[in-house]
DNA sequence: ATTGAAACTGCAACCGATTGCATTAAATAT
DNA sequence: ATATTTAATGCAATCGGTTGCAGTTTCAAT
């Protein structure tokens, strides 16, 4: 391991016979240096293969232009989605990424903030895992004024900025669609209700039928946590039942996959028995035979507002603390898996 | 922004009267420190909340315990598992992750590179983008004896480590199989050839052919970028070929799912009358209707192993200058979409 | 020639943790 | 009681960039 030794601004300095500030000065392009004394210092740098010491400048700036990020899960279509569009917004704002996810659980989310905070980041984008019931892990953040912002999986209650989608508006267009499609007896698959997304979808979609003259039974709404397995085990249960619903909403398009490949080779025909809205508009919707209508839930967009917020807020260009929710819009896709025939 | 005051270790030693020497060396478990003084210390800066300064140590140290990352894409399947299995590991090992990707553009990719050296990341982690050729901007890492290592997408003949699958037996046992399979006439959907892993496929399916008494035809090789828009124009085109082809080698999932979704819609029966077989086992070669056949390229292995060789090196515990290449086991998973029924 | 302001540049004190070497105290050996 | 280890702690320099304030030079204005 050949330890080369790096150039420092005294290097520099001494090579040009300036003194470090000036050298330091010169390379912020600081107004008050001198265009050719700044020239002859940029060459220089140039030519030596000067950097900057991040650790140096860090170290006496007192931040870190570092964001942390974390997500409860990493493999999802809608999720990448996030990311990516996170990580457009920071880099092009210059700032680095330190991402944690916590596979779901609340301990993995403690830990990942705990070792942001020691990381010191600027600020904190974060999306909740299935069983964190409250917020106190990311006191010390509040404590010490750094900002931490919410998107997807969200406490809606709670003080702090969030980024969401109105998914009780969405749960409620997409069993009005089924219920306009003739559907009558209508199943509902969805994750763990202690999180906001699942609890509102739940909540537009037994308003839907109540407001069209159906009555809402606890029977047709099945928990599971969108894997594989349990999708399959969730859509078996509903095979069981005597009177079989014929139109199914699911909210994680991956699980209605899963589903309309359970129930097809059951014999069961999507949409003529059952028809079926998913949630996400992944890429699988498109792919799925037949193609699965959805809620369109952008990731992409969610990720680059939640990046631009906070950036904008480190940067003092407007102040989060007066945001409580951006509300994003989401929309109904229409496709073959509910589109009953008409008779 | 109230701006509270950080604990540092000249406030615990001064509370304690000791010095920072100390109370450095107890937050460290030096042996040197007796064991009631350094409760003391863990006390009471677990009692003041106190973090440590990763760029004071930093500067100290030199070095970042962070890792660069590159990446060619991240939105498929393939590349979230590396990226999960990379994750995995350097958290274990307490390093930070910065993570870049290109987007297929050496542009970016090599913006990605001298971000990551000014940022004096410890080691670097990358796979090259469609149109990188050559490595020059690696060199500045080179220079500084800084750890490179490449997977997936790799200049197989150049210096430094890398992490592949054996790309040619893939491609060989994929046509091999579609030929078992009664197949004669095997067309090949591929992509960049100036990448190693399509150059490679390409190598084993010609191979694959001429071993088994089959002639290799250029008009049978389609190359495009596995986008939506890019595997439905490649299917088109096939189809309107005069003789169809009756066994399709695709070096991508995604991609050889579009593919059979074209095919279908223009009445072509999978397997029946055109075999296929993908390329990376992604989930979406479960959902896709018959069932893909494909080879199983293990992400999450990869990242695993990718990151565990290069922490091991900056850890002294091996030495990656001996390794050129690490081969990952990779194996054909048979499903419907190549099951042609015995006559 | 004198004054004042503007334009540059330098001084020196940070930021907080680390570590080689020296020092002190306590324990053991002679 | 004295010499020698051993254990525990402190001293002080170091990492490299930043920045408030002071100092110097230049130049136009009086």
């Amino acid at each position: 391991m050949s330890r080369v030794k790096e150039i420092t601004i005294y290097d520099i300095a001494r090579q040009l016979d300036l003194s470090a500030a000036t050298v330091s000065r010169a390379l912020k392009d600081h107004p008050a240096i001198n265009k050719h004394t700044r020239k002859k210092i940029t060459d220089l740098a140039a030519k030596l293969g000067y950097r900057s010491n991040t650790f140096a400048s860090n170290l006496r700036k007192q931040h870190t232009n570092t964001i942390g990020l974390i997500m409860h899960e990493l493999k999802s279509q809608f999720m990448i989605s996030v990311l990516a569009g996170i990580e457009k917004v920071t880099t092009e704002a210059n700032y680095d990424l330190i991402i944690g996810h916590s596979s779901e659980t609340f301990k993995k989310e403690a830990a990942n903030a705990l070792n942001l905070f020691h990381k010191r980041v600027d600020g904190v984008i974060a999306s909740l895992a299935f069983d964190t019931e409250n917020l106190s892990h990311f006191e010390p953040f509040a404590k010490k004024g750094i900002p931490v912002i919410f998107f997807d999986r969200v406490f809606e209650d709670a003080e702090g900025t969030k980024v969401v989608i109105n998914n009780r508006k969405a749960g409620y267009e997409a069993t009005t669609h089924l219920i306009e499609q003739g559907c009558i007896k209508i199943a509902h698959i969805t994750s763990n209700l202690k999180r906001n997304v699942y609890s509102e979808r739940l909540a537009g979609y037994r308003l839907a039928l109540e407001d069209h003259g159906l009555k809402y039974n606890e029977k047709l709404v099945f928990i599971n946590d969108h894997s594989e397995e349990a999708s399959i085990e969730a859509t078996k249960k509903i095979l069981t039942m005597r009177h079989l619903p014929d139109g199914i909403f699911i909210t994680n398009d991956f699980c209605a996959s899963i589903c309309i490949q359970t129930l097809k080779e059951a014999g069961i025909r999507i949409p003529d028995d059952i028809a079926i809205v998913g949630f996400n508009n992944d890429v699988i919707s498109k792919i799925i035979e037949p193609k699965l209508t959805t809620i369109n839930y952008p990731g992409i967009e969610i990720g680059e507002i939640v990046a631009r917020n906070l950036i904008n807020h480190l940067q003092g260009i407007s102040n989060i603390n007066l945001t409580n929710t951006i509300i994003i819009k989401s929309a109904l896709i229409i496709r073959e898996s509910s589109m009953k025939r008409k008779k």
